[in-house]
DNA sequence: TATTGTTATACTCTATAACTATA
DNA sequence: TATAGTTATAGAGTATAACAATA
């Protein structure tokens, strides 16, 4: 049973790519969207020489003076051998400092140095900052509920 | 001028991290919610072998017949050499396979075998399931509004 | 016995340089 | 001269096993 016409060419070629099935998932935008914003997010703490994970550190030292490295672990999604390395450099850099942990004696409570205060008000004020823009194209009402339905998602 | 009281305790101990400042950032909830998705897609396409760059693959060319591996690289945010050994991966199961291209001698078009167009038939069937059950605490309307402003985002 | 922090190490992902064949 | 695809390789990120000190 021949047909009259061939339904498509065998050799077809792509003008432009149908992204249609990959953008109707979740997951797949989050991810974009993610991606798009830790790009900016990138050079922006590139002047304080930060990468996200280090500004994440310092944000949450910063509001949780004391905090272990297990809880910084379990916040971020870092495994403990993957810490070490990074709480060292920031360490050496002197924006951290490591004291004795009030009753565990198995832990160190971290805490900003003088230097780590200032350099973690700057960075949160440029991530602040950098927030408006990123949000740009979005109503502070529209920003509001990508928040919450966001957090709907993962919590 | 001395205090008669101490303002915090110079080691104090952090009972529940105060996750504030990070969660008012849109960053960190896209990629919070990005990887609480992308956790569970890949517990569901391992049965099929796939990770996510995979299922992404497939699903492009699925409905990109003849899409070459530099539209894919475009599409999907990878570096040519990093490319190579993905096609080969799947050319050497079945699921795709090359052909030349219509009007570029130096490209080749990336086609579904027939194996192929069954895996992905069955791939996306799970990936729309799951997108269900990760939207299961938002309602439909929720859904479309949190996909287009992610889009707004990103694009 | 379980947990904190650590070392060593392996594996995956991502990035850069350089090459060929063709446009 | 520029682009598609490839090779080789380096670097960053992430994972597991095992250990000492302490709970």
């Amino acid at each position: 049973m021949p047909s009259s016409r061939k339904s498509a060419p065998p050799n077809p070629a792509v003008e432009t790519v149908d992204t249609g099935f990959l953008e109707s998932l979740i997951g797949y935008n989050a991810r974009r969207a993610s991606l798009a914003i830790v790009e900016v997010f990138m050079v922006r703490m590139a002047p304080y020489d930060l990468r996200i994970v280090d500004f994440s550190m310092l944000s949450l030292i910063a509001h949780n003076p004391g905090i272990t490295s297990r809880q910084l672990c379990a916040t971020l999604g870092i495994l403990p051998p993957n810490l070490v390395g990074l709480i060292a450099s920031l360490e050496k850099r002197e924006l951290i400092e490591r004291r004795p942990h009030p009753h565990d004696r198995r832990a160190a409570g971290l805490h900003l140095s003088a230097q780590g205060v200032e350099l973690a008000r700057q960075a949160e004020q440029t991530a602040a900052a950098l927030e408006t823009e990123a949000a740009a194209r979005l109503t502070p009402s529209e920003r509001k509920t990508l928040m919450r339905l966001l957090q709907k998602i993962y919590q």
